[in-house]
RNA sequence: GCCUUGGUGGCGGAAUUGGUAGACGCGCUGGAUUCAAAAUCCAGUUCUUUCGAGAGUGUGGGUUCGAUUCCCACCCAAGGUACCA
């Protein structure tokens, strides 16, 4: 009987089918292994041969663990929430559920023919209401959470409101925004609810934040960096500007040293774990703290709010403005006395900003600042103290009066503020006020890695969208500075990044101060500097850093040069080993190490700065301006963020009519007639009419992004169909996590980092028990498509004079080398194709000059199954494919074909190169495809496909059917049939087959599955030639086959008798004792090349081989009369001759 | 730009720890079988060659008795670069 494939494999897939075969049971005497693939989008497009190449290798290994005696998990399922189908859905108004589905089943059929070990019964889709669910009940998790940094774990924000209420916010470290205001206990406790949630909300591991984003006006969208080209959207070519969002926000950031640490312990590759290191980007360094040294003329006045800290000084700008309008007593009466330079004509503020701190009374130009104690504005002791000592390290002198002293006698307080005012330096003869920072020591924070150059310091750069810009920049660089940041905006982030040959900026023309030397330092911004990396601006050594070099000669800036011995006219000096600081006060003739803790250690005394870890690792935007995705369970009460009780979930995606922004900008849900909660029902609702809105509130219009239900489903498959926890926890125990991972390396930073973080979120608040989600991980390469080129000329014909068309555009494929050709050297031989294509009177007419001949050159996508293994088109059926094509001539061979041209591009529709695995199990088989696609070379690297190489891997089953079909008598001219002797196999066919055993397994153990596919090819051939048939030999090596071709294997494992599925059938063990060899071929090289082999004993002495191979008639040849210098001889390996 | 991976015959690729470069398969060439074709089987197939041999693993150097493998510099290609999945 002949290998009959088809038959074979809807034979024994619909046993699987029937038997649960691969059902995994949730308890089990076998040890526990779990192998994943990276969750599958259901792609419009369906399946190309490229996308099993993941599945097949780790079905192989599924497989392969059963033989070992493991309880498999091998699930699959869908992440069905995504773009594509949204965009299909904008284009076409078909539903994406209903796209997503039908996607889904096509998917399903697809790979089912391929033969996978699924466990189906788990599948899992992240669009389903039962799986998002669970999806919400987490974002709901991290609301409820934040991270104490002290304990280094997730905690419940109730534990935070508690401390607050015990003890205020400044002793506890907790991953928070950057623009905390220190509160006390008593302050939080009087703190509104309101007031409450918004401080809480700093805290919270996911959090509403202002983030830029790629917005497209026109589109009404925000746009990925990928969807933006030269600056303008993908789609429709619209202008695309940066603009900051409110948006849903993850404090990955919070996890960056556990998710750095954890790495070690991963069984990834280095390259992996080195992308996510780079990716984390820790750097330990300094903050370093510029004093902003001047203001333009007049604005101090207009902006009291040159504060330290961003948000904060908003916060006391409200808080003054409010302490303002109620005076108490004693300041209402100081105040009348003080206003308008009535004391001695100097000029007083009430209720300003110094720092972080609100003052009663000051006059900047004596730095004398006035404190009425004991009114309604009285702060606590602690606060006072630590204030007055702030003020001093300013330079301001602090005078505190009593409620009483004021108001019993006004003219004796006046007295002592006068006598103080004449003793105090006079600050104001620089140039007004101006020069004084107007409200003490606000400040540019810069994070550099360097603070050991920080006396190579000439200038600063900030981010063009940082907040400090625009209130630094003086009238005369306002409009200069203005345009580059217009056209900055216009600039994706990663265009600035990439982009180091144009470099541009803008001077702010205001000057900071430098922390040591005091000099004044320019700010200016660059689009260099990126706004989310670090504090946003840097300190620029140009002797030490080539940007900040480059920025410096191209603006004529100075460059100073702090190095010992270093040249710095073409370049800056970046190395840090062995670098040795000169011309820096205390750090001169210092080490780069020393100078390093040194100049921290002097910032921190100074106060001007203090050692910091920095990571690159920004918290993650978890808003999508989309439709189909997850709905946020969020309600909003009064701008503040409310969550639905979890008894409530899930929250279904409600239904629109477009799935585009609304007209007024907002996301696609904006649409929805019914989207809003009603917190009494607890359902959503259509919007309130008028008085019922009392318990009716908005719902979040954003929903979550791709990676939100692929960042935990590995959880769901241990307990998919569970209703009441997202997994139970005796499945949870019993699965673990996963221990083989298969997917793109595509996913190295995203995918990857962001379940890693829930992963341990969720084990910090106790709902796992693993702190990684994926042990060990093998990246898959892509399997790329061979293209087919057809290259043409379309000439026409024209009159000189009357301008008649007398041939219009006429199609002919031409060659490649006469395409080439043409375009590279000029037209000879397309000229004499199209002779021969055109009349001869033409000829004559266009020789004559008469006719104007023009033939332009192009090249096309041809289909690839137009096109056979020798490149030759399928002419008929590529002129039916398209009207254009229909009357085109071609020029062909001398066998009369049209050969076409082949480059491998990847696998597209669009490049008509697209291979459907269908055909392929049609015409070959599945076993054929899982094979060949391993044949096809290592699994990480990326690959092309070429369908003619697979006869090889075909042929190679038949040869082993072969080996279990031959009857020792087949009747004349028959069939071979069903044969195995029971006979003692051949001491050659048991060597062949351990051989095989052994090198087949360390391949698969080593996840080099192209080898091993070699090997099983050698053997088989091997077998053949021995014409081996014995059961001793061939029942071992349908198992061992059996991972890569499941369905050959079981047939034939059943032929040999057995009525089990072979899938569980125990693995071959490996002997030695056929392996053993007395002899070996020994390479005779000379001066290491290889010259001839000899056969010698394996046990022979290096004397013993020396001497015979010094004895050989072609080594004398070879030395042809000289001696030796020596001889090397390696046992069991080479001799080597040298001389 | 930066990070990661890779570069070996006409093609996909192999080569364990520095030890016979090109296993295995495709393609190609020749042969057998056949009226013929398909299928199958056998032999050959890195390049150059004056048939002695010589060269050769992206390029240029280096270490070594010996380098595809280790080191340095460079070139090229692919993936990622935070809203494609």
């Amino acid at each position: 009987m002949n290998y009959n494939f088809n038959k074979i494999e809807a034979k024994w897939q619909k046993y699987w089918a029937e038997n649960q075969t691969f059902k995994a049971s949730n308890s089990s005497e076998k040890p526990k292994y779990y192998v994943l693939d990276m969750f599958p989008y259901p792609s419009g497009a369906g399946l190309h041969v490229g996308h099993p190449l993941g599945y097949i290798a780790s079905d192989i290994y599924a497989r392969y663990k059963r033989h070992k005696g493991f309880n498999v998990l091998h699930p699959q399922g869908y992440d069905s929430f995504g773009l594509p189908a949204e965009q299909y859905a904008i284009q076409t108004g078909q539903h994406p559920a209903i796209t997503t589905k039908d996607n889904i089943a096509r998917y399903r059929e697809q790979l089912d023919k391929i033969g996978f070990s699924f466990d189906w019964s788990r599948e899992v889709r992240t669009s389903n209401p039962e799986y998002y669910k669970w999806t919400q009940w987490i974002f709901i998790q991290l609301f409820e959470s934040w991270y104490d940094l002290e304990a280094d774990k997730s905690r419940p924000v109730s534990e935070l409101s508690a401390i607050f209420a015990a003890e205020g916010n400044t002793r506890v470290k907790a991953a928070c925004d950057d623009d905390i205001e220190d509160f006390s206990a008593e302050a939080w406790n009087k703190f509104s609810s309101e007031e409450k949630q918004r401080i809480l909300l700093k805290y919270r591991l996911t959090y509403l934040a202002e983030t830029e984003v790629n917005w497209c006006p026109q589109l009404g969208t925000v746009l990925a960096n990928d969807e933006i080209i030269n600056g303008v959207s993908e789609r429709g070519g619209y202008p695309v500007i940066r603009k900051k969002m409110t948006q849903w926000s993850m404090r990955i950031s919070a996890f960056a040293e556990r998710l750095l640490n954890g790495l070690e312990k991963l069984d990834w590759t280095d390259s992996l774990k080195e992308s996510q290191r780079n990716w984390i980007g820790k750097s330990v360094g300094a903050i370093v703290e510029f004093p902003i040294l001047s203001f333009p003329k007049g604005e101090e006045k207009a902006k009291p709010g040159y504060m330290t800290g961003g948000n904060n000084s908003h916060l006391l700008i409200e808080k003054a403005k409010e302490n303002r309008k109620n005076p108490t007593e004693a300041e209402a009466a100081l105040w009348s006395q003080l206003r308008n330079k009535q004391l001695d004509g100097y000029k007083f503020r009430q209720q300003h900003l110094i720092d972080d701190f609100i003052v009663d009374f000051v006059c900047l130009s004596k730095k004398l600042v006035i404190e009425v104690d004991g009114g309604i504005h009285k702060e606590t002791k602690e606060y006072d103290e630590e204030r007055t000592k702030i003020l001093a390290d300013s330079g301001f002198e602090v005078l505190r009066f009593k409620n009483e002293e004021v108001l019993g006698g006004i003219e004796t307080v006046l007295e002592k503020i006068s006598n103080n005012l004449a003793q105090l330096k006079d600050y104001s003869d620089q140039e007004n006020e101006s020069n004084i920072p107007p409200s003490g020591a606000r400040g540019i924070k810069v994070f550099t890695t360097r603070p050991d150059t920080i006396f190579g310091v000439t200038f600063m750069t900030l981010a063009p969208e940082h907040d400090l810009v625009k209130e630094i920049t003086t009238d005369a660089q306002r409009e200069e500075v203005e345009a580059y940041i217009e056209a900055t905006a216009k600039r994706s982030e990663r265009e600035r990044m990439a982009d180091v040959k144009t470099i541009s900026g803008a001077f702010t023309g205001a000057y900071a101060e430098h922390p040591f030397t005091k000099e004044p330092i320019p700010i200016w911004i660059g689009d260099y500097v990126l706004a989310g990396y670090g504090t946003g601006a840097v300190m620029a050594v140009p002797c030490g850093d080539q940007r900040d070099y480059d920025f410096a000669k191209h603006f004529e800036i100075p460059i100073k040069d702090i190095f010992e011995n270093a040249d710095i006219s073409e370049e800056a000096h970046s190395g840090k080993e062995g670098t040795v600081i000169a011309n820096s006060d205390f750090l001169s003739g210092l080490e780069y190490k020393e100078a390093l803790q040194k100049a921290i250690l002097k910032l921190e005394e100074i106060g001007a700065g203090y050692g910091k870890t920095n990571y690159r690792l920004r918290d993650a935007v978890f808003s999508r301006q989309r439709y189909w995705g997850e709905p946020f369970p969020v309600y909003y009460v009064n701008g503040l963020p409310q969550m639905i009780d979890v008894e409530y979930l899930p929250l279904h995606l409600p239904e629109v009519e477009k799935y585009l922004p609304t007209e007024t900008g907002e996301p696609p849900l904006g649409n929805a007639k019914k989207w809003f909660w009603n917190r009494k029902l607890n359902k959503v609702v259509a919007p309130p009419l008028e008085g019922e809105g009392e318990d009716i509130f908005p719902l979040e219009l954003n929903t979550m992004p791709g990676w939100a239900g692929s960042s935990w489903y590995l959880f769901r498959y241990m307990d998919a169909g569970n209703d009441e926890v997202f997994a139970s926890e005796a499945a949870l125990d019993y699965w673990e996590n996963v221990d083989l991972y298969i997917g793109g390396s595509e996913h190295a930073t995203g995918h990857l980092l962001y379940s890693r973080f829930w992963t341990k979120f969720l084990k910090d608040r106790g709902y796992l028990k693993v702190e990684e989600p994926f042990k060990k991980l093998i990246n898959q390469g892509m399997i790329l498509g061979t293209s087919a080129f057809g290259y043409y000329t379309y000439y026409s014909i024209i009159n000189k004079f009357t301008k008649e068309v007398i041939v219009d555009r006429k199609l002919v494929f031409i060659p490649k080398e006469v395409y080439i050709e043409t375009l590279a050297e000029g037209s000879d031989s397309l000229e004499k194709i199209i002779d021969r294509d055109v009349d001869i009177n033409l000829k004559e007419r266009i020789d004559k000059g008469e006719l104007i001949l023009g033939m332009p050159v192009n090249y096309t996508h041809i289909p690839v199954e137009f096109v056979n293994s020798s490149d030759e088109l399928d002419v008929e059926a590529f002129k039916n494919w398209r009207p254009e094509f229909k009357d085109a001539e071609f020029v062909t061979e001398e066998s009369g074909a049209y050969v076409v041209g082949r480059e491998v591009e990847k696998m597209s529709k669009s490049k008509y190169n697209v291979v459907n695995p269908d055909d392929i199990c049609e015409d070959f088989g599945a076993d054929t495809l899982r094979m060949y696609e391993m044949f096809l070379g290592p699994i990480d690297q990326a690959k092309p496909w070429n369908t003619a190489g697979i006869t090889g891997v075909h042929n190679f089953l038949k040869k082993l059917w072969k080996l279990y079909y031959s009857s020792p008598n087949p009747s004349e001219g028959g069939e071979q049939t069903f044969f195995v002797s029971e006979e003692k196999a051949s001491a050659d066919a048991l060597k062949t087959l351990h051989k095989t055993i052994k090198k087949v397994t360390e391949d698969i153990e080593n996840f080099s599955f192209n080898t091993s596919v070699s090997t099983f090819m050698i053997c088989v051939n091997e077998l053949s030639a021995q014409k081996c048939n014995s059961r001793e030999v061939l029942e071992p090596l349908a198992v061992l086959i059996a991972p890569y071709a499941p369905h050959i294997a079981e047939e034939l494992w059943s032929k040999l008798g057995h009525s089990e599925s072979i899938s569980t059938a125990t693995y071959p063990e490996f002997e030695e004792q056929f392996l053993v060899e007395s002899t070996k071929n020994y390479p005779i090289s000379f001066n290491g090349k290889m010259r001839f082999t000899m056969e010698l004993p394996m046990d022979m002495s290096k004397d013993e081989i020396e001497k015979t191979v010094m004895a050989d008639e072609r080594t004398q040849k070879q030395l042809d009369g000289r001696t030796p210098k020596k001889v090397i001889i390696v046992p069991g390996k080479i001799v080597n001759i040298v001389g």
